[in-house]
RNA sequence: GCGUCCGUAGCUCAGCAGGAUAGAGCGUCGGCCUCCGGAGCCGAAGGUCGCGGGUUCAAGUCCCGCCGGACGCGCCA
């Protein structure tokens, strides 16, 4: 698909290495700006005025009119570009091309030890808006959840669970899990338990995440993978994350009193014996710019969390992804420089070569009645995502979750979520596209069928367009800047973890607007334009229909009044 | 103490690999339905972009230092 913004940037680079287009503040400046002349104003030893003219008079960026003000360079598209472009996007929106990149993307990935909560809901909605946004632009994309079914977490959740069946028989343990859905699986299990604490507690694990799954399905999401903890502690990969660090001397033993040992023994096994009498294995993650070195196995033999997460990320390094994304919550804050040591230290040893990046969402505050709810999950008093689906519903958790940054907290009052029947951006967002919808419909009863445009009859129709043409600008918005100039230059470049799903839900709503604004206005049936306008409201549609499906909300044909 | 994120209109927040008079929604006030969905539209009031320095032709955006808030800093996950 011929893309108007993406000929401009591609004319410019041609000649300007580095050139950057942006949208305009306003719209009477024309479609697009850059600010290279003053950029090259210091170079040059010119003045930006004089740098822009002469730039302007050495391209010729077909289809578009430019102009120089001050030192911008102004670009608008040509009414024939833009009807050309209108016109396509009325027959539907492609932006997809042969992206030679793959990404894998993780989140979520939630413990399977109780239900999922409106955290995850964060994270569930900001990763599948980045596949389907990384998809709908040609990226190979997969997406994955990892669930730690193993460890100790996992025994404190069979002995809670165990605690409910016989009171008399297990004590509760320290640090065990509360909440109803603990006595609902003791009944569950009741008859189930066998010696195994451990493969009884990971049978649990798997139920939960099946509700987990039940869960994903009403918010929307399904993985396109499940990787297990369990499977990767019995795989060979623990193995060869000590094979690595030690042939790269970058692991020691410490006692509790601070002195350190060489690692001598070759198999994880005698690893983990030597383990056990009270030595930990050290991972020089100081090595790689973490404050400190990080324990691998502690000295009771116990693997950590970050060692089974470590040989987990070896196996994602071996599917060769090009890029590996985790996003994961603001509780982990202190976790990303190890990890990303980790991964240099793989990678380097066995010459794997993804791009490792890691988004951490901000936390998400409950309110209600405009205060704030208080969670304890150690208490069992979480505020569930199903409970938070049963009273707002997956439309208005999606749009609300994606509003801001991923990177800011975020407020969500769920008693003025609950009374957003108006002033709501996701009704006001999807309304106009119900409206559409049955206006399309009225035309079709009135055998009215959409025409092609050739002209515009009024500033309103060109204004509507020139909005709606950057839609494709806003997708490639989502995307940090290097991956944005991968996709357009196809050149390969370091990424950032700077996405921003937030800027196609606020266009939606910008353009969501534009089409009230102008419907308001202008008669469309009736109007002498009938044709042409039916066809700028179907772009319109196609538009916002494909915006909210990127954001993982539906785009009714009618609104029903609740 | 160290690290990360944040401090922008009454409220919730956009904008930040520097660029044109700082934007939106909500709230407040005032208007608009003979007509394709008023769950809509128009207008008004409202800001020394936490404070102080610095870099620059240009700083809400970058750098330094304060102040305030959240989170992280475990042989927990």
């Amino acid at each position: 698909m011929d893309i108007p913004y993406i000929n401009l940037v591609k004319t410019l680079a041609e000649r300007f290495e580095g050139v950057e287009v942006d949208r305009t503040q306003d719209l009477k400046f024309g479609d697009y700006y850059t600010n290279l002349a003053f950029k090259m104003a210091k170079d040059y030893k010119k003045p930006p005025k004089v740098i822009a003219e002469e730039i302007v008079e050495s391209v010729n960026v077909e289809g578009v009119y430019t102009e120089v003000a001050g030192g911008y360079i102004n670009f608008q598209l040509n009414d024939s570009t833009l009807l050309r472009f209108i016109n396509r996007m009325a027959k539907g929106i492609d932006l997809s091309k042969n992206v030679n990149t793959s990404i894998l993307v993780e989140f979520i990935s939630a413990n399977p030890t109780g239900p999922l909560n409106v955290a995850n809901a964060r994270a569930g909605a900001i990763g599948e808006a980045i596949v389907r946004v990384l998809r709908f632009l040609g990226y190979k994309v997969h997406s994955e959840y990892y669930v730690n079914d193993a460890g100790t977490q996992i025994l404190k959740l069979a002995l809670s669970v165990l605690h409910h069946i016989d009171k008399n028989k297990y004590e509760f343990p320290e640090g065990g899990y509360k909440g109803e859905y603990i006595k609902t699986l003791a009944k569950l299990f009741k008859d189930k338990y066998h010696s195994d604490t451990e493969a009884f507690g990971r049978e649990i694990s798997h139920k939960i995440l099946e509700s987990q799954k039940d869960t994903l399905r009403r918010f929307g999401i399904e993985f396109d993978n499940f990787v297990f903890e369990s499977e990767i502690r019995g795989s060979e990969y623990p193995d060869m994350v000590i094979d690595a660090l030690r042939d790269r001397n970058l692991i020691y033993y410490q006692d509790k009193e601070g002195n350190t040992l060489g690692v001598g023994e070759k198999r994880l096994k005698d690893i983990v014996e030597r383990c056990r009498s009270g030595y930990a294995l050290m991972f020089k993650s100081s090595d790689f710019g973490d404050d400190k070195d990080r324990v691998l196995i502690r000295s009771n033999g116990e693997p950590t969390y970050f060692f089974c997460d470590s040989a987990y990320h070896l196996h994602k390094l071996f599917r060769n992804y090009d890029i590996l994304i985790d996003i994961w919550g603001p509780d982990h804050y202190g976790y990303v420089q190890r990890m990303k040591a980790m991964v240099e230290a793989l990678s380097e040893y066995y010459k794997l070569k993804s791009q490792f990046v890691v988004i951490i969402h901000g936390q998400v505050n409950l309110y209600e009645d405009g205060k704030m709810i208080r969670m304890s999950k150690r208490e069992g008093k979480i505020y569930t995502l199903d409970e938070l689906l049963d009273d707002v519903g997956k439309d208005a958790i999606r749009f609300f979750m994606l509003l801001r940054s991923p990177s800011s907290e975020l407020n969500f009052d769920i008693s003025l979520a609950r009374k957003f029947e108006k002033d709501n951006p996701v009704y006001y967002t999807q309304y106009a596209h119900a409206r559409i919808s049955s206006l399309l419909e009225y035309a079709r009863e009135n055998g009215i069928k959409p025409s092609r445009i050739k002209d515009f009859s009024n500033d309103d129709e060109r204004l509507l367009a020139r909005i709606l043409q950057f839609f494709p600008y806003y997708i490639l918005k989502v995307l940090p800047p290097t991956l944005r100039n991968s996709y357009i230059f196809d050149h390969h470049y370091e990424i950032s973890a700077d996405f921003s799903p937030n800027l196609l839900v606020d266009y939606l709503i910008e353009l969501s607007h534009a089409y009230h604004k102008f419907y308001q206005n202008n008669r469309i049936v009736g109007s002498g334009r009938d044709g042409e306008r039916l066809t700028l409201s179907l772009a319109v549609m196609n538009v916002i229909r494909e915006g909210l499906n990127l954001i993982g909300v539906s785009a009714p044909e009618r609104m029903v009044k609740v």
